[in-house]
DNA sequence: ACAAGAATGATATGTTGTATCATGCGCCCC
DNA sequence: GGGGCGCATGATACAACATATCATTCTTGT
């Protein structure tokens, strides 16, 4: 991702956060940003010490945590309940339409991909889960795999 | 449950243990009863407790930790990602031929269902995630439901 | 009965996450 | 543009989940 890339996300997330009155200041933004560059999910600790790294200054793992729990409201990061992992929603610049986040999750690299599952597989869960009597709910799918990069010569 | 279908299954997981090496100690058994008898997934530190009450004698956490990880190797217990928690593998008694179990955990009650996703899903999703270049891993799913209890009348 | 190895206990520590109170900083209204 | 209100952040404490390591006890085979 190059800088006139992430302007443009950032850009766009700033529009998002006005819209709901919330406000993309600008230590929120820096932890946006750590993670709309990072090439796999981090754990608040890791973003943590990505921050301090990344800006001369340190911040409070506290403050990591309310700054997640305000992107996720946002819809502008998810987390990945599978690893205890974050990442930064791969759809801000367009729609942003926050449908229920799937992941395709790298089991090599730790690489996430965070795809759309076809309403038909869903259709075909949720009757597979009626058929027990269970009522399925939105479920953010978390699939280990292995990434295309892993694949390749992968033993 | 009542106790003839208990001491059914826990003869069944001493066959299971002593077959791979194993054995399935008195502690080992007490514990494996505790998560069988329970209406819901119970986290490390929730037996731990549940043991005390139920034994008249406490166990530490450290030993609660090391006996799931037995029974997890011996496929007699699963452990649910998405909640740290920890439940009775539903197959001990019949064939237990441990296929990747999928769970339906509702979110109302915490009760965890343990199904077999038909084949046919499994390849639909296979086919999904070979389109963005990725390999489906064997995935334990863990679908947020409202099972039938809670689902009659649910506002 | 003894030795070897497995199981358990005790203790310490690492990781993830929440609760709470204090401080700082921006924004609005006048 | 000053004063005050409310949101954002910092500091500290602690809860929940989990692993590492060494000591002790139990089991089993010879």
């Amino acid at each position: 991702m190059n800088k006139q890339q992430l302007s443009r996300i950032t850009s766009k997330a700033k529009d998002i956060c006005a819209r709901s009155g919330g406000r993309l200041t600008e230590k929120r933004q820096r932890v946006l940003e750590i993670l709309l560059l990072s090439d796999t999910p981090l754990s608040a600790y890791e973003l943590t010490d990505a921050y301090g790294r990344a800006c001369e200054e340190s911040m409070p793992t506290m403050s990591v945590y309310r700054i997640l729990k305000f992107l996720e409201e946002e819809h502008l990061v998810h987390k990945l309940n599978s690893t205890n992992k974050y990442v930064a929603c791969a759809h801000i610049a367009r729609g942003h339409a926050h449908e229920i986040p799937q992941f395709l999750i790298c089991g090599k690299c730790q690489s996430a991909k965070e795809i759309t599952i076809p309403s038909s597989i869903v259709d075909d869960l949720g009757k597979l889960v009626g058929k027990v009597g269970y009522t399925l709910m939105n479920s953010q799918l978390e699939l280990q795999c292995l990434c295309d990069k892993c694949s390749v010569g992968a033993s």
